[in-house]
RNA sequence: GGGGGAAUGUCCCGAGUGGCAAAGGGGGCGGACUGUAAAUCCGCUGCGAAAGCUUCGAAGGUUCGAGUCCUUCUUCCCCCA
């Protein structure tokens, strides 16, 4: 008869902490620095073996969107803080557990994806990760893999009596991502209950492939983490480790990565370089050191400089913070751009080719155009009737100068150096270029 | 299988009496103040140039008029079996 998983691993809470004793590790000890640490299962072990040698580690991705965004930036940088300290990362790809999807903080079932549109979404994600990481097939190379690669082979008899054996509903029901949705009289169907099987199947998996020992993740993670660790501790005997990383939120409370814009994607086709510069540039006070420890790979006592600065000089730390953010994602040509151009768009009222542009046709502009009807065009607005009343409230400008006419028509004589400079309040600035 | 309840402005939550483009929040956007920050205050938040059009799970019906009443259906929740 085998056992059931029902202990709790001893774990470090995340008020306590800060009365940790030093790590021994350069992995445990930075990422505590960097305020990389919720919640560690087993810490002390997992300290040890750190320090003894290498650690596999790794975390999942979900395909859900055809692209990742800055909310999971954390896991990545975690993955890349790995292994410069000298650990292998494992990025998994969810290809197999995106069809089942994870009801970890969601009130509703999501949508099932066909197998084609999540193998789409991960070729697509894919690309994101060699910026971050190193890899190839050197001890502490970074590899990834995707878990449909096993997961849709399990037959379902075989599935319940190798694993199904090892968890209890009772358990399965106590767990958060499962007792919310209860609580909340949401439904949740049998297949996301299985959702946390698979992630402690994986973390089996890749423990026996290639002895990953410790899995990370956001702390809603916590719970499908704690399964994997102990179902290998249980099946395998064999140590195994998880670690959370802080829910990351703005200081005022807001979810980290939604804008107005929308979500904050990495892919740079579907946020420009400028617009990744703008949004770590708009980074609240509050939050510039948080982020710089997080984001950057700056050293900790020119992060405390930085964050020390006084008053308005701030606004320099975000600076920083947007070059590096934009580097290390998009490279140092696209960071530079993106300064250049901010600088000269905020600081020196000028223009840059690196701003947003969209062209239309001249003889369109020859006729004239609707200003609001431009305004969408330029993507600035969804209809017409927002941008009107964008415009009612002051929030446009042609070529810097207020326009509260939504229906003014623009004409060739609005184009000056070759482009109609059309802004949305303060920030958002797009060129639109006849051709 | 039986009984009871729920679905509202395509971001979320939520009032809603037969006259409703539909209260109020949150969120978002814009303005003022600042430093491309926070906090605060103000405005906007279905589409349309307008006439008008389209919204309250779906389809029918009653009515001059339906989110509101009736019928059927879908989905979900609860209780009983």
């Amino acid at each position: 008869m085998p056992t059931t998983l029902q202990t709790r691993p001893a774990m470090i809470e995340p008020g306590a902490m800060t009365e940790t004793p030093q790590f021994k590790s350069a992995f445990l000890q930075t990422m505590r620095d960097r305020g990389f640490i919720h919640q560690i299962t087993h810490p002390a072990e997992l300290d040890a073996a750190a320090s003894a040698g290498i650690v596999t580690g790794y975390i999942g991705f979900d395909a859900t969107a055809a692209s990742l965004h800055v909310g999971s930036l954390i896991q990545i940088m975690l993955l890349r803080r790995l292994q410069q300290a000298g650990h292998k990362p494992i990025v998994l790809m969810g290809g197999g557990t995106t069809k089942v999807g994870d009801p970890s903080g969601k009130d509703e079932s999501r949508k099932l994806l066909t197998h084609e549109d999540i193998q789409a979404n991960i070729a697509s994600i894919q690309q994101v990760f060699a910026k971050f990481l190193t890899f190839g097939d050197g001890p502490t190379d970074a590899i990834m893999v995707d878990n449909d690669e096993w997961l849709s082979k399990l037959g379902y008899i075989d599935f319940l009596r190798e694993y199904g054996v090892h968890f209890t509903v009772n358990r399965m029901l106590a767990f958060d991502s499962v007792k919310l949705r209860l609580d909340r009289e949401q439904p949740l169907t049998f297949l996301e209950f299985n959702y946390m099987l698979m992630q402690a199947t994986d973390f089996l998996e890749l423990n026996r492939r290639y002895g990953c020992t410790l899995q990370m993740g956001g702390s809603d993670q916590w719970g499908n983490i704690l399964n994997g660790v102990e179902l290998i501790r249980r099946v395998d005997q064999k140590p195994a480790f998880g670690l959370t990383t802080p829910l990351l939120s703005t200081a005022s409370g807001a979810k980290m990565g939604k804008t107005a814009a929308g979500a904050v994607w990495l892919n740079a086709d579907l946020r420009s370089p400028y617009d990744y510069w703008q949004f770590w540039r708009n980074t609240e006070d509050a939050d510039v050191g948080k982020f710089l420890r997080l984001f950057t790979d700056l050293p900790l006592d020119e992060i405390e400089r930085l964050e020390r600065l006084p008053g308005a000089g701030i606004n320099d730390a975000k600076k920083v913070l947007a070059d590096e953010a934009t580097r290390m994602l998009h490279g140092e040509a696209a960071a530079h751009a993106a300064r250049e151009a901010a600088t000269k768009a905020f600081e020196q009222g000028a223009l840059s080719d690196d701003l947003p542009t969209v062209e239309i046709a001249s003889a369109d502009l020859a006729e004239g155009i609707m200003l609001a009807a431009l305004a969408v065009d330029a993507g600035l607005s969804t209809s017409r009737g927002e941008a009107r009343r964008l415009a009612q409230g002051g929030g446009l400008r042609v070529n810097d100068r207020q326009e509260m006419d939504g229906m003014k028509l623009i004409t060739p004589a609005d184009v000056v150096d070759g482009v109609i400079k059309l802004s949305q309040g303060k920030k958002k600035i797009v060129l639109i270029k006849p051709v």
